[in-house]
DNA sequence: AAGTTATGCAACTATTAGGTTGCTAATATA
DNA sequence: TATATTAGCAACCTAATAGTTGCATAACTT
């Protein structure tokens, strides 16, 4: 498919599989498939598919009992985000005003 | 459109706009739309889709030189992100084991 | 002035994404 | 056993994305 930074990125890049994983990682216990639907305004099935997007990037956990799948957050893959990040914080304080130096003395 | 974080976060998320926001940040100067092309296997039409969407998300910074349009990185909206996740690094070490645990318990 | 270069804009295609509904299977409960 | 509940799977719709080509325009060059 797609390597695991773009998984990872793109899973928590919509909104509403962010507010899931928020709701997970808040959540005192494992949550089942229908009370996480509970929670939100989509149906089921569309929960089912944010919930496998991010067990495919490994943010969710998902472990059966009986016929209830219960969910929890895993927080461990955002560290690759931060990885990412990382090497561009050096550049945080180069300012658009470069560029117009730059301009400038062409 | 949509909030910040998410037009971040989605501008990232494609490996090519990744790729060429980094060529963008360790250039040693401004480079135009067809410079930035040069470098990609995509049409420059692509690449101005992608530079705009970067631009909207605050990641490039666009000035016109006659009839050139030279583009420049912004590290800075990505704090943004590193802010998102921090709150989540409480939750690095729940491993998945708690949620077994949970389920041995009921 | 004529030609070349840099770019934007519009239209089009193909693929992916977010979401839905309907049906089936398995588990729990009465 | 009959019924409720939990959930997966498949099909479908719509909107958004990534990418393309073609054309128009503005700006340099010769």
């Amino acid at each position: 498919m797609q390597d695991n930074i773009t998984k990872i990125l793109k899973a928590i890049a919509d909104p509403k599989r962010r507010e899931i994983f928020h709701a997970l990682v808040i959540a005192s216990s494992a949550l089942s498939i229908t009370q996480i639907s509970g929670q939100f305004d989509i149906s089921r099935q569309g929960v089912t598919k944010h919930i496998k997007t991010l067990e495919t990037a490994g943010l969710v956990g998902i472990t059966s009992k009986g016929r209830e799948r219960f969910c929890t957050a895993d927080a461990k893959p955002l560290k690759q985000i931060t990885e990412w990040v990382r090497f561009y914080e050096q550049f945080w304080d180069t300012t658009l005003k470069d560029l117009g130096d730059y301009l400038d003395s062409k």
